[in-house]
DNA sequence: TCTGGAAGTTACAGACCGGTAACACCCTAG
DNA sequence: CTAGGGTGTTACCGGTCTGTAACTTCCAGA
């Protein structure tokens, strides 16, 4: 009945969504394509006619998840039209509540760690998408009149990837539960004047 | 010949010593005892007589890799006696030192990244070896007279947490490049005086 | 020299993996 | 009604995985 995939979506979405989730609570390798079309109420040949392999199916999960991502983006803006610094703070906001939510890391940053061989099709896309999401971050923080607008955005990034991997390896209960006031007096030195260093 | 691993080394060291390398770079569902123990240049059934199984191989690697560490901390003491502030410097450039000559991330990061069953033995393991590196830090910081020692702790394990997780996702170039200059700063702010937040 | 334990060897069990072939079904568009 | 594409079903391939059994070899110590 419910198997948190709307049932009459198209076998494709379907598969793509359900591996997704799959691959986010389970990992990449903890995971086989007979498990995922299965939960997805579909089977194997489908998901081949559609993702020419698994590898091909990861990578279509990776950019799902960081389209998704960009959404949340898009939503900072809408509810803080023109507000860089205000569009900052949600991003704050957000950052915190995935790590009181989502005890598993970065879809992106787990893969990297599963997927090791150096030329791996995924790590080019992961490596793409990362590089956008950290100029996204920058040009949030320069539009926000922050001087060092990279050095906040790469110090931000950090912070919270430290969070997610913190939270996956300690829980909830440990330094990544600082995160919101590490990032607002980090937002507030920088807006304040030079930084150190 | 030349494996890497010293040759008249007990077989038990062997083993465990090309399981972590192997476990480092591979992954830990990315590489097999079979390919485990040939490396090491022993057999299948010795290991066994050794582990009691595989997860349990993986436990003591885990908790290798753990002392490992902790002889960092007794060098930082050694170099510097007695003297808390300059062994938190030293840990800065150690730790700038993992991120340049090492492209993978932290092991018990990626272990927690792979085994994602909760009750997953080496789970408990991970959380634990995780805590106590986390007051070692604290201690560290308290030492050095820092006020709040604990929030800056908790800041600069985040931060280089997120800085390996940056090198294993888009490389030493990323992000992570800042890093000595964001923990100098931040020693540099806590040790002012009160922080912001 | 004898002996006992550690280590090596070979083969195998049972399960799972990614991926493919061949074929039956259904539903919609013409 | 019919044709055809998307889908489902079953079976299979070759490979890899953890873990075990049975046996042999080696070597140190008494």
């Amino acid at each position: 009945m419910t198997d948190g995939v709307v049932e009459r979506a198209r076998p494709r979405d379907r598969i793509l969504e359900t591996a997704r989730d799959m691959f986010h609570k389970h990992g990449i390798k903890g995971v086989g394509v007979d498990a995922i079309t299965e939960a997805a109420g579909t089977n194997k040949m489908t998901l081949y006619r559609h993702f020419e392999s698994k590898d091909d199916l990861i990578i279509e999960c990776l950019r799902a998840t960081a389209s998704k991502a960009g959404a949340m983006w898009e939503m900072f803006e809408a509810e803080h039209p023109g507000d860089k610094l205000a569009q900052l703070h949600a991003w704050v906001r957000k950052a915190a509540e995935m790590l009181n939510t989502d005890g598993r890391g970065c879809d992106m940053a787990n893969a990297a760690a599963e997927l090791t061989e150096p030329d791996h099709p995924a790590r080019r896309v992961i490596k793409e998408l990362k590089e956008a999401q950290r100029e996204r971050l920058v040009a949030l923080c320069r539009g926000a009149g922050i001087g060092q607008a990279e050095l906040l955005a790469d110090t931000l990034s950090l912070l919270f990837e430290g969070a997610r991997v913190s939270v996956q390896t300690v829980g909830t209960e440990g330094p990544s539960t600082q995160f919101v006031r590490m990032a607002e007096g980090l937002i507030l030195s920088f807006r304040g004047g030079a930084s150190a260093g």
